[in-house]
DNA sequence: CGCCATGATTTACC
DNA sequence: GGTAAATCATGGCG
């Protein structure tokens, strides 16, 4: 019992000082001073601290009992007093050590990071604001809407979660609080209680439970990493396209092997035929491009597939087209059905065939299914004469650049006959612009 | 389980 | 911003 020790020879200390107390009451002399009735207060004094000490020990009734006795007890004003003067001493240290903590950084970036991932903060659009974040960084657009709303859903429940035992802290923070102070506040008519008292206590009881919503933050917050982690996961995760989807490309791409850039409303048609999206296609045609022109003969056997199967459709296509024509079509029927992604390509088409005939093909107009042919037959010539004659342009289809440095970049030269000064991929969307 | 195919990502370049 | 090239990481098959 250090307290009770020192407490007691504070009052020594403070008796020892000549205090007058309330009540006419001298307080005993310190130790060591001989008098008559001195070792009777001390025993007094020493009777009253114990019950004031061991009143947590004692039942309820008891302990109320014992203390109205000891309010009633006529040493009390006196005990009072003294306890008023150690309060004013001691006030100094607690008023030293009663600095005004600064914020800390840790429970700030839990808080900025909760109010980023739109846990914390307004209820509505910082769920959807850290979706749509989440959105952006998978690249897609409105594609991978399962699992936005998955990831939505759970970052709700996690939002709901954190606010919810949010609320109970603060309540219970708030309950806790209240219940100190009326403590205080009662017992302040006991022993000397400031409104500073109160005030530090109050302080102390929120850095605890602060403490505790630290936590709560921060589990809150590794919940979030946890699911963020496993959505951006998510997106690496590869799936396999239908098999259906990737007839779709590879048709596409064999039948532009001449110029494997679709537009960007090719890609955008190629995404919807294949339901994927546009980045998707992206993807598949720059991972074709790269892998095909690494290994060509790997691929041949699947050119040699597509590009029959192009040929047919382009044949077909082609045969209708002329009938068309000849029944008075004025306009390029690009829109049929069989692959026809290539519309602004006429010019490509229109050389290439030019090349490949050696004259000068004036049924130009025949639709862009013809592309698809002279990409097969390219194809099908590059299987035997190789890719870089095939056309009998030299210059332009040399295996070098095929196979090494820009391949396709010089290959998509008929279109810059066009156009000097368009690149690769804009070939498609430049001649409709 | 190892290997290959393949979709996605990263890096560097223009 | 689009692409090539390299790389990562997973799916699928034997």
């Amino acid at each position: 019992m250090d307290d009770q020790a020192r407490i007691m020879q504070s009052i020594g200390g403070v008796s020892l000082a000549g205090h007058s107390v309330q009540g006419g009451m001298a307080l005993p002399p310190p130790h060591g001073h001989d008098g008559t009735d001195g070792d009777g207060r001390k025993q007094d004094i020493g009777d009253i601290l114990h019950q004031i000490m061991t009143i947590t020990d004692q039942s309820l009734d008891e302990a109320q009992a014992k203390k109205h006795g000891l309010n009633c007890h006529r040493m009390k004003p006196a005990l009072f007093s003294v306890l008023c003067e150690i309060k004013e001493k001691t006030g100094l240290s607690i008023r030293g050590a009663q600095e005004e903590d600064p914020p800390d950084p840790q429970l700030m970036r839990l808080d900025n990071m909760l109010l980023a991932e739109g846990v914390a903060g307004p209820e509505k659009g910082g769920g959807s604001a850290a979706a749509a974040a989440a959105a952006a960084a998978s690249g897609g657009a409105a594609d991978n809407s399962i699992e936005h709303s998955d990831y939505r859903a759970k970052l709700t429940q996690i939002r709901q979660i954190y606010h919810t035992e949010l609320e109970k802290y603060e309540q219970a923070c708030n309950e806790f609080t209240t219940h100190v102070m009326n403590l205080l506040r009662e017992q302040s008519r006991t022993r000397p209680i400031s409104p500073k008292e109160i005030e530090r206590m109050v302080g102390i009881i929120h850095r605890k439970f602060s403490s505790i919503q630290m936590q709560l933050k921060q589990s809150t917050c590794e919940a979030v990493m946890i699911l963020r982690s496993r959505f951006l996961d998510a997106r690496r995760k590869r799936r396999n396209f239908s098999k259906q989807a990737t007839e779709i490309l590879n048709e596409y791409f064999y039948s532009h092997l001449s110029n494997p850039y679709p537009s960007e409303e090719a890609k955008e048609e190629l995404a919807k035929k294949c339901s994927i999206t546009v980045s998707q296609v992206s993807n598949w045609f720059g991972n074709k491009r790269i892998r095909y022109k690494k290994n060509i003969g790997k691929f041949q056997e699947e050119a040699n597939l597509y590009a029959a199967k192009t040929a047919v459709n382009a044949a077909h296509a082609a045969a209708a087209a002329v009938q068309n024509s000849q029944a008075n079509s004025p306009t390029t029927p690009n829109s049929g059905s069989s692959g026809s992604f290539n519309l602004p390509n006429s010019g490509d088409m229109y050389l290439s065939m030019q090349s490949l005939n050696g004259d000068s093909y004036q049924g130009a107009q025949v639709g862009a299914n013809v592309q698809s042919q002279v990409d097969t037959l390219r194809h099908v010539i590059s299987q035997t004469a190789g890719y870089s004659d095939a056309l009998g342009r030299n210059t332009m289809y040399s295996p070098h650049s095929l196979n090494t440095n820009g391949g396709w970049q010089d290959a998509t030269t008929p279109s810059s006959v066009l156009s000097a000064t368009e690149g690769p991929g804009s070939v498609h969307s430049d001649t409709s612009n």
